[in-house]
Order: structure tokens, then C-alpha cells, then sequence
DNA sequence: GCCGCTCGCTTGTCCGGACAAACAGCCTTC
DNA sequence: GAAGGCTGTTTGTCCGGACAAGCGAGCGGC
């Protein structure tokens, strides 16, 4: 029961009933391989309906922590899950063995307009066109990264492109050299598909060349921080989410 | 609109909504960019409530094909998603040059008892025994791979356990050999994940280490392909099905 | 031109209820 | 002893309804 922390209090009632569940395993008390009581048990303990009990179920399975079967039950299948999600950020830096061969080449951008809130967020007058970056980082003549970062169009945008063209400078160090933002949080999906035609045109490369996709998102500060993963993101597959920390990874090279 | 294919009617409604929707998204009607109808606007086209059409579109969502804000809409993020996913079966592999320096061994088993169904799906008595092998892959001395094998309990486990710890033969062909098992499905979990202390310790390895994690579920012949994705293991992350294809490849050494 | 405000639209949350489908265990039958 | 049917339990599907929360656009005021 990560109840200690009753500052930040739930509003959503599934979110209670997910985090009381949630405290039950990772404290051990509802065991890896054990059965949880089953929905209408959990209506009545609860008391809230089965609809919400479901809703708390469906986001610990989507953590991986349960799994569920109809006329089985409802079992305990880890302890725990995110902990590891935050480290796998280095794992395929390290199988690339990033960055050493690694060249980034801009090949396309899209504009995106801020919204009035987005702006307030950010600072920034209502429409201020954002520029989406596509860039592609190439390993070894066949793998390869794709990361899209959203900017602020200024002047010295061409600037920084260069920049990211030649050196292997971290983007949210650049960004934040560059306008003074901040970054506090990064969302980063992972997967890995085939290179898409559109794509593997520019860069000489066959279609349908395997490749590992990164696709990472920057928040600024008032970016709400998403904790135990619980609530946020339900649907969002190979998607993770992390709190920056300056100098995460000192020799390193991936640019988080 | 898939529905020329009426022989293999879908029996749930929100099964039919999203497989509608998907046709829509495949087919480049509804464009990757662009805005899909209301919930309010699908409840009247479809004749459903609008809790069907949201499950119908918390599939699509899961498979990455569509993106949903609160106040803004839902938004198509992509025109496909799983063949990529099967795919990706030779991206790990090949990223960890695998399988030269691997070596396997057998840290742990557990026993599962086969259901009426399961015995009859697969010829076996039921109450018939399997084990379940906890398999590690080592690679270079620190990244592992871990697999799951369900087989059955038979006089010759002893030796199949053995020839898995010393031969690099595809499981599902030392399966074959042994028991007359045809394989056809294959699900595999893939994630990157932390070793546990439990694991760590008979390997010798220091608990923490980072490493990839694949899962494989076998079945046999009787168990209904995954179609399209939409159906089947909504809640499960990082996991692919994909049907067994003799020869998928050729020198390689990805054991499945 | 910027700010705050209201408004309409869209998705999120939550309720109560009902029936269907899958499963395990038990019993009966052969 | 194996196969099939029965039954209670458990999760899956589906309905109808209600209100909350987030967002963008438009409006008016400063």
C-alpha cells in the first residue's frame, strides 16, 4: 500500500483500487503465481462497481503484473514491471553498440501548431509553429534509428540542425543550449519494423530493411510526471516513460 | 470493411466495429493524420452502445494504430502494425549475433497440470502433467535470454533436456522429433528487463544485470490462429503471435 | 496584441444490470 | 479407466445512462 503518500491523493476510483492492488504485490502479500480474489469480491470490498474493478484489472495487465482468463481467474504474474522499462533505455544503445558509427541525417519535418494551453505551458504565443524533426541515425550501413523531437521554428533553426547533423551531443542538451527549455521528461517508444518506403528512398536503403524505431517525446516542466505508470498511457504499446536525470549515462552516447 | 469475408463471421459486436475500422485504416480511407468520427457518431452508424465502440477502439489502440486525447479526438497513427511484429522475431537475434557464443542451460522447471480441454486439444489424458523449462541463454557473459518450454512429462525428458543444453536446434523441431508434435503457433514475449535475484544467483551473475527476456508459448495444431490482432491478448505488452513457417530462416540460429 | 472567459465538442470515468462463454471439478455412463 | 455431461465459478461481452475533464475556437475586455 503506497498509501504513505496520501498528499498526492487518487481522484479516479479505479486508480485506488489499481494502486491498493498494486501495493499488494509489489509488498509480496498477493504472491507471483497466487489468484486474486475474483471481481465481485472485489465490488464488495471496494465498494465500487464491477465496471471500475475491471478498469483497475486492465491497467495491471497491461503493466504485465496479471493475467486473466475466462472462468480461471485473475493470477499474479510479476512482482513488478516498470523499474526495468526505465533501465531498458540502455539496452538497445548497448547492442547497437551506439554511437559509434553513427551518422544522423535530417530527411524530413512537419509543422505542428501549439495550442493555447500547450503555449501557456511553454511560454510561447497561441500558434507558434512548432517543427517536427524526423532524423535518421544510421548504424553500420543497415540498422537504423528514427527519433522525432519537436522544436520551437526560430531563426536558428538551421543552426541547430547542422548541430545535429555532426555531433552526437544529447537533443535536450541542445535544445535547452539553444531556447532555454528545460526538459524534464522524455516518453520514448521502442519497436522494432521494417524501414518503409518513404523512408529508405532518401537514405539508399532497400524497403523493408529491419530497423529499431525510437520515437521520443520531450516534456518541459509542467508536465505531469507519470507515476507507477498506472494511469497514464493504458494503450500505448512499447512505450515507457522516465524522468530525466542529468548525466544518466556518463561515457555514453544515447542521447536522452 | 472486411466483410466479404461473412463465412468466418465475427461473433462480438466490437469485434465487428474495429475490424470495420480497420478496413478503413488499411485500405487508406481513413488517411494516417486524420481525424476518426466521434464515439457518439460511430454509436449511430454501428447500431452500438458506446461502450462497444470504445472496446473497439481500445483494440486499435493497443495495436498502435490509433491515438485517443480527451477533449481533442481520435487521431490514426498508423495504417498497420503486426507484420512488423513478426517480423522483428530476426531483430533481436541479429542484434545479439546470435546464436555463436550462446550456451544454454536449465536453471528451473514447474510442473502444470493440463485441463479437459487442453488434454483433448492435445490428444493428451487429462491431469496429464507438463513441465514447464526455465531455459538461459547466455550471451557474452552478461546479456541473457530466458525461454519457456511447455512439454510433456515423458521418459525421454531427460535426455530432450540435454540435447537442449547442448545443441543450438530449434525447440520446436527437438519438440517434433521427440514426441510427434507438430508445432504451428508460436507466442513470444520480448521485453528488456532486469535479472531477478531468484535467476541470478545459479548463473552467477549480479542480480540487476540488464538482459532480454524472450517468452515463447507453443501450440499445436488445434489453437485458432490470431487474425489480424484484433481479437486476441489485448492486455498482453511486447508479445507477437505469429504462425510457425518451416524454414523461416535458414542459417540463422533463432530457435524458434 | 494578449489575456481571461465562455461555449461546444470529444473522450474519460462511473454506475447498475443482464446474459454469454470458458474453465475446473464432480458425477455418470460405457 | 476413459469419455461425456452437469454445475458452479469466473471473466467476457453488451446495454443504457449520467456526469466530469480536457481541448480548441470564438468572444470581449484591457
Amino acid at each position: 500500500m503506497r498509501q504513505a503518500k496520501k498528499a498526492t491523493a487518487p481522484r479516479k476510483r479505479y486508480q485506488e483500487v489499481a494502486e491498493a492492488l498494486l501495493g499488494e504485490i509489489r509488498s509480496g502479500r498477493l504472491a507471483v503465481g497466487s489468484t486474486l480474489p475474483g471481481e465481485l469480491e472485489l465490488v464488495e470490498h471496494f465498494g465500487v462497481s464491477r465496471h471500475t474493478v475491471r478498469e483497475a484489472l486492465r491497467r495491471l495487465e497491461q503493466l504485465g503484473l496479471i493475467g486473466r482468463r475466462q472462468g480461471r481467474g485473475t493470477v499474479v504474474q510479476a512482482q513488478q514491471s516498470e523499474p526495468s522499462y526505465v533501465q531498458s533505455v540502455r539496452t538497445p544503445a548497448e547492442l547497437l553498440q551506439y554511437p559509434e558509427d553513427a551518422r544522423l541525417s535530417l530527411v524530413a519535418s512537419a509543422a505542428v501548431r501549439a495550442g493555447r494551453r500547450l503555449a501557456k505551458l511553454l511560454g510561447c504565443p497561441v500558434g507558434t509553429e512548432w517543427l517536427r524533426l524526423s532524423c535518421l541515425r544510421r548504424f553500420r550501413e543497415s540498422k537504423l534509428e528514427m527519433c522525432w523531437v519537436d522544436v520551437y521554428v526560430l531563426p536558428e533553426f538551421a543552426e541547430l540542425a547542422e548541430m545535429i547533423g555532426k555531433r552526437g551531443q544529447p537533443v535536450y542538451e541542445l535544445i535547452e543550449e539553444r531556447f532555454g527549455e528545460r526538459i524534464e521528461n522524455v516518453d520514448v517508444d521502442i519497436m522494432a519494423r521494417l524501414i518503409p518506403e518513404t523512408i529508405a528512398a532518401p537514405l539508399g536503403v532497400a524497403p523493408g530493411t529491419p530497423s529499431l524505431t525510437v520515437v521520443r517525446r520531450y516534456y518541459g516542466a509542467g508536465r505531469r510526471l507519470l507515476e507507477a505508470s498506472v494511469a497514464e498511457h493504458p494503450g500505448e504499446r512499447y512505450t515507457y516513460s522516465l524522468q530525466l536525470r542529468r548525466g544518466w549515462q556518463s561515457g555514453g552516447g544515447w542521447s536522452t
